[in-house]
DNA sequence: GTTTAAATTAAACAGTTGTTTAATTTTGTT
DNA sequence: AACAAAATTAAACAACTGTTTAATTTAAAC
C-alpha cells in the first residue's frame, strides 16, 4: 500500500491551498512559507504530514484525480449509442476539467516537462486507462458500422483535450476576444459553443468520409 | 524604440543558453547562475546585457517570434485555393513550432499562468494577427463558396495548436504509445500523420455539413 | 601611446528557499 | 490524574535566489 487516499482534515486543508497556489504561481513559484501562512499553519507541518513539498504534489494530484477512472468506466457500461457515448465522455471530460481547473492547470504544467519522468508512473496509468475507455467506445461503434474504420485512435484524446486546454490556457485572450466578461459568460461558452465545436470536431472525425 | 531585435553575439549566446534551460526547467525552475554557468559568462552579465531576469526572457520570446508574422502574410498572399492555404498554413505553424520546441514550451508555460498580464501586450498582439491572417483566409474560402458560412473562426487556432500541443507535452507518453524512440521517428509521425489528422479536421469543420 | 568607453570580473548584498531540530502543547487512553 | 502519542511551534540550518557594486581588463578611437 504505497499510495493512500484518505487524507485528515489538516491535511485535505493544506492541499486545498497548495491546489490554489500552485495553479496560481506554479510549483517552483509557490514556496512552502506561502502555502503555510495561507493555510494558517507552521511550515514543518508540511514535512510532517507530506514529507516533502515534491510529495506533496504527488498526494495532491492523487486527492484529485482518483476518481475519474470509475466515472469513465460507467460511462462505457451506459446504453447509449456510440455517438451519443462519445458526446458524453466529451462533455464528462471538459465538465470535469472545468469545474477542477486548479489540478489540470498544474497537471498540465508540472507534469509535461522533462524533468519529472519518475513520478509519472501514476500519472500515465491514469492516462492509459482513459485512452481504453475511449477505445472500447469506438470498437463499439465500428463494430455497429457506425464508425469508420481507419481511425487513428490515440489522436482522438489530444484533439479534444487540447482544443480546450489551448482555450483554457489562453483565457485572457479569449475573454477579450469574446467579450466573456464575467466567471459565468466564460463557463457558459465553454458550456455550450466549445463543448459543441469540439463534439462536431470528433463526430466528422469519426464518421464522414475523407 | 522600445523593443529591439537586434542581439549582439553575446546576447543570442546568452539567450539561446537560457531558451534551452526555461524549456527544461522553466522560468522559476532556472536560475541566472544556471545560465551562466552553462554560457560561460559571469552572472552579472545578464543583468548588464537585458536589465533582469524577467527582461532577458521578455527578449526571449522577441527574439524568437519576430519573423513569424511576415510568414503568414506571404501565405496569406499566395495564390492558392483556400482549403490548400488553410493546409499549409496548419503545416506552417506544425512546422515552426516543431523546430523551435524550446521556445513554444516557454512561451505555453510563462505566458499562460494569470500572474503574467502585463508584458503580454507584445504577445497578444501576435495572437491577433495571427488570428487576422486566419480570418483572410477563411473569408476568402467563404466568398469563393468553398467554405460554410457558420464557421466559429477563433475556435479554429485551439483545435490546430491545442492538438499539436496536447500531443507534445505528453511526448514521453505518446513516443511510448506509438514506439517512437528515436527523434527522427517522433518528428515524422508530428510531420505527416499528427499533421494529416490536423488537415483533416480543420477540413471537415470548414466544408462538411453538420 | 594615450584616452575613453565597453566588457568582464569577484565579492557582497539582503532575501528566500526546503528541511530538520528539539521543545512545547494538545489530544486521546487508561 | 497520569501517561503516551500526536500535533504544533519557533528557531536554526545551509544552500540558493536576483541584483548591485566597485574594481579590473579589454577594445576602440584618436
Amino acid at each position: 500500500m504505497a499510495l493512500d487516499t484518505d487524507f485528515n482534515d489538516k491535511q485535505i486543508q493544506i492541499l486545498e491551498v497548495a491546489e490554489t497556489l500552485f495553479a496560481e504561481k506554479g510549483f517552483d513559484g509557490t514556496s512552502i512559507r506561502n502555502i503555510a501562512k495561507e493555510a494558517k499553519i507552521n511550515i514543518a507541518m508540511v514535512s510532517y504530514y507530506f514529507g516533502s513539498k515534491e510529495r506533496l504534489l504527488e498526494a495532491l494530484i492523487l486527492y484529485r484525480t482518483s476518481d475519474l477512472k470509475s466515472q469513465l468506466d460507467n460511462l462505457v457500461k451506459e446504453n447509449l449509442e456510440p455517438l451519443a457515448k462519445i458526446n458524453k465522455l466529451i462533455d464528462l471530460y471538459i465538465n470535469r476539467i472545468n469545474t477542477n481547473k486548479g489540478i489540470y492547470r498544474i497537471i498540465h504544467f508540472e507534469f509535461t516537462a522533462k524533468k519529472r519522468d519518475n513520478d509519472l508512473l501514476v500519472f500515465s496509468e491514469l492516462k492509459k486507462g482513459n485512452l481504453n475507455s475511449l477505445e472500447a467506445i469506438i470498437l463499439e461503434g465500428q463494430a455497429k458500422g457506425v464508425f469508420r474504420k481507419d481511425i487513428i485512435i490515440p489522436l482522438i484524446t489530444p484533439t479534444i483535450l487540447g482544443t480546450f486546454f489551448h482555450f483554457h490556457m489562453n483565457r485572457p485572450f479569449f475573454e477579450n476576444l469574446l467579450n466573456l466578461k464575467t466567471e459565468d459568460l466564460y463557463n457558459n461558452y465553454i458550456k455550450t459553443i466549445l463543448t459543441n465545436h469540439i463534439q462536431q470536431i470528433i463526430k466528422a472525425l469519426l464518421i464522414y468520409e475523407s
